[in-house]
DNA sequence: GAACCAGGTATCATTATATAATACCTGATA
DNA sequence: TATCAGGTATTATATAATGATACCTGGTTC
């Protein structure tokens, strides 16, 4: 156990590139809570030295990936940001795929859908139709969530043989974001074998107390699950059994319809 | 003008870390058209050796910028992408200022509704509300377009003095979408003035050829306008007169509404 | 208004680190 | 079996990144 060697296995690889990872560690300083950071803030937020900051800060403004605010000198992210987005979004066929699906969806409905992709143990959301006057509206594209607490993670980790599906519950992260949110994995088990059975998941008040969530998996040709369709719903307005009942069915719907469609190329 | 010198200006300075932004352009070489790229593509569109992207892209892979497929060992964009748009929007206060007031427009019109800013001489939309089986669907968020030739880009444009006025429309790129896409700076000097009067810019067919595009400009303090609401309406069942009649009102509100909002933390 | 300080900017010697050439694999095609 | 394109690995070399330090600037304190 070289405790000291710093930069061991794969990093210290002639083929990686030092001053890149250190260039990316910058841009992943932002985030919810750090929306504008000045050369020190990055510093202390990256751990690398001001120096480095310095000339990594200055190299990405040059080449317009951080904006700076010429009176506070703080660095944001730059409009290139989404054009990576834009970028992303072609390359995922799924998305191009379930758009027009989403929004029959989502006008039917009247309530806000949202695509999930599976993204290791967690879960990202990948497309978003905002409805009604989304009290929760907040942004969501792009947010990763750890997949055991939501009903689009659980949704997909249903569909995964028992041996996966057990491992996933034992070792996966959980996070607390509700008082009512579920940090017991006994609890997040039941709630799976009810997936497992049901073929969808359903949860309340696990990232907002007033919220209703329902997730259905979208499959792959041998049956896993690697995307799901979720709907979010006011607690205020809905009951359990009501969203069972005429939301779940449409949900499903949907999501069994963009399942197939990996009929990309490939045997 | 030393033509041999390659790297003159900033960039041969102590303080541009050229490792990271050769970097910078592997993420920039995906686009619409190159979702998925091969290291010798990669390196065929960044003009960087073969041992340099090797070197580029395998970082970029260890770090999370670019998932490889074990296969056919192409790269393509990577989740974090998605994050990375996500950190933009909390960065970003006008989107979360716009989209409640978005929502309600885009379900009382029941009509795509877009959030463009401006870029420099381009826009780039950094919200979408879809709706209707929109046809030209597509995926917009982070497209960036030159400003003289989308609806958004002219009511933006008309918000700003003669001189900088006159000095857009003779300077600012073009590009030609469609066969009816206007690449006569004169046209777009009379739909620009036109903006001027009204308030708001309307033109048909300029991207797709059956859109017809309304949109209204989000102002600050002193007038000049950063962003834009934008309605894009199919020309199949809507008439440029009806557009302006019943959807045009409600835009114009909708920008208004959101423009003074520029109370931002600062005197 | 002088002294102080935090944070941003600039400079520079030193060598670690990125480089590009080259050789080696692999698997597809003929 | 031969050929080839494209991916992977190695290495000597010097370029280019490093981080310590010094210098500005503008805001705050007494």
């Amino acid at each position: 156990m070289q405790s000291r060697g710093k930069r061991l296995d794969k990093k210290q690889n002639t083929l990686y590139v030092g001053s890149l990872a250190k260039g990316l560690r910058l841009l992943r300083a932002f985030d919810e809570t750090h929306t504008e950071l000045s050369l020190v803030e990055l510093a202390q937020r990256t751990g690398l030295d001001k120096s480095a900051v310095q000339r990594l800060a200055n190299t990405l403004h040059i080449e317009g990936m951080l904006d700076k605010n010429p009176v506070t000198r703080r660095f944001r992210p730059s409009h290139a940001w989404l054009e990576l987005a834009y970028a992303y979004y072609w390359s995922d066929q799924l998305v191009g795929q379930a758009l027009p699906k989403l929004i029959d969806l989502s006008q039917s409905l009247g309530e806000t859908v949202n695509l999930a992709e599976r993204s290791g143990d967690h879960i990202i959301y990948v497309n978003r139709l905002p409805c009604q006057r989304t009290y929760f509206a907040a942004t969501v594209i792009g947010r990763r969530l750890p997949a055991l607490s939501t009903s689009s993670g659980r949704a997909m980790i249903a569909t995964l043989p028992a041996d996966e599906r057990e491992e996933a519950i034992r070792t996966w992260p959980l996070k607390k974001f509700t008082a009512r949110t579920t940090m017991d994995r006994t609890s997040i088990r039941h709630s799976i074998d009810e997936a497992v059975e049901k073929g969808y998941a359903i949860s309340s008040g696990q990232m907002i107390l007033s919220e209703i969530a329902v997730a259905c998996p979208i499959r792959d040709p041998n049956g896993r699950a690697f995307a799901a369709v979720q709907c979010s719903i006011s607690a205020h307005t809905w009951t359990h059994e009501r969203v069972e009942a005429e939301i779940l069915p449409r949900v499903q719907d949907t999501a069994n319809a963009i399942s197939p469609a990996s009929q990309a190329h490939r045997g």
